[in-house]
DNA sequence: TGTACATCAGTGAACGCGCGTTCACTGATGTAC
DNA sequence: TGTACATCAGTGAACGCGCGTTCACTGATGTAC
């Protein structure tokens, strides 16, 4: 096979590539990986996939379009991590919940270029409405596990589901920017940044009367 | 006229710029607030600060030597303002607790230019450990509100303040980071960040059995 | 107080480089008949 | 099944540009005597 492409050393392609666009996500991913947001470029991912600098222009209409197709990708992966973590609530909310906080952080752990594209590449979400969408989606999950939980409460003490998951979000992005972060960025603490956010919701809940598991 | 060049309108220097240090960091800060970290250059600097490429030179080993004294200056003005909204716990620690958070977020909306160089430029803490001392001390503001805070607590029930430090900590830079921060990359919420802020921390403090102020 | 000198903080020209972008082009693929 | 053609997804050369950095230099300032 022989007029089918491959990609990796010494190996050889043929003149179409086959999914550019995918290979040009991928090693913009590495670049951010390395050097930040900031250290990518549109020459240096064409270069990095194996093709001329114009070919990119087929795909995107500017390195903005690529870091702003790089975010999206970034917040359905997001998504799909939070919802199998969430997992329909079971066994129970509480757990679940822990989960999910955890799998927040570990995004940020495992993904920080991903990370960094989604929240800190000073995107303008108003340019890149499908990025703001696919965002909301990601919160939709938080807000749903608030929503479960808050259903555990009796009705005279439920606190507005919006509300709650503005919290738990803050907090756990809050958490993850400074100190689960995968990247150089990360602020080291003495303790795990999961236990950190559990004890965190823990008081939270604690106050909301979610108390005594 | 004649050996004196001008700078801004109508100004004049001579050939010493006099403060030229002073100078970059605040063309720095402009080009931060126009077009994020990423978007500044060395030269563009210079330019804005009327002066030939090569003069910064005589100042910053480089961009990122320019960049973390900007980030480092972003942490002494934080710290002050957070000094000035604690103010000692007066008139109680819980009234000056909410002023604290407000002071957060009132720093990141009114200067996003130092906020995202001090969290979002991807400076390597390890590189310059006067921008990460400099945190610390912004830190440890938060630390010493927390103390007295947890100092009204009875003996048997007081949360490592540590925890707690970073816990709010956590959900102040979180609520910042996302949806108080004066950028375009800020997340619109139909509420004031302030309040979603204070409305945390009061259900946080709850948990902690600091409820009933 | 004056003068000589050292040092500091700029200049401006020059360089190599890589980026973004365009252009006319061409090889590969898909499809209508 | 074969062929003609349209379309797609690349090439590669070229361009102007601004950046980072260096260099020998020079104007301004501070200081010793």
């Amino acid at each position: 096979m022989t007029w089918h492409k491959d990609r990796g050393p010494g190996e050889r392609r043929g003149y179409h590539h086959g999914n550019l666009r995918e290979a040009l996500i991928a090693a913009a991913l590495d670049l951010i990986r390395e050097k930040g947001p900031a250290g990518f470029t549109f020459a240096e991912a064409a270069r990095a996939a194996g093709v001329s600098p114009a070919a990119p222009y087929r795909h995107f209409r500017d390195r903005d379009a690529l870091l702003a197709d790089v975010a999206k990708r970034g917040f359905e992966t997001f998504t799909q991590a939070l919802t199998r973590a969430w997992d329909g609530g079971r066994p129970n909310p509480r757990e679940a919940f822990n989960r999910l906080g955890a799998a927040y952080l570990g995004f940020a752990s495992k993904e920080p270029a991903y990370f960094s594209a989604m929240f800190e590449s000073g995107l303008s979400l108003s340019d890149y409405p499908e990025v703001r969408a696919e965002g909301d989606r990601a919160f939709g999950v938080l807000r749903e596990a608030c929503e479960a939980l808050i259903a555990t409460l009796p009705k005279d003490r439920r606190p507005p589901p919006l509300m709650m998951a503005l919290h738990i979000w803050s907090l756990s992005h809050g958490i993850a920017a400074l100190f689960a972060r995968g990247d150089r960025a990360r602020r080291p603490i003495p303790m795990q940044a999961e236990e950190l956010l559990e004890a965190a919701v823990l008081i939270y809940l604690d106050g909301l009367g979610l108390g005594g598991r």
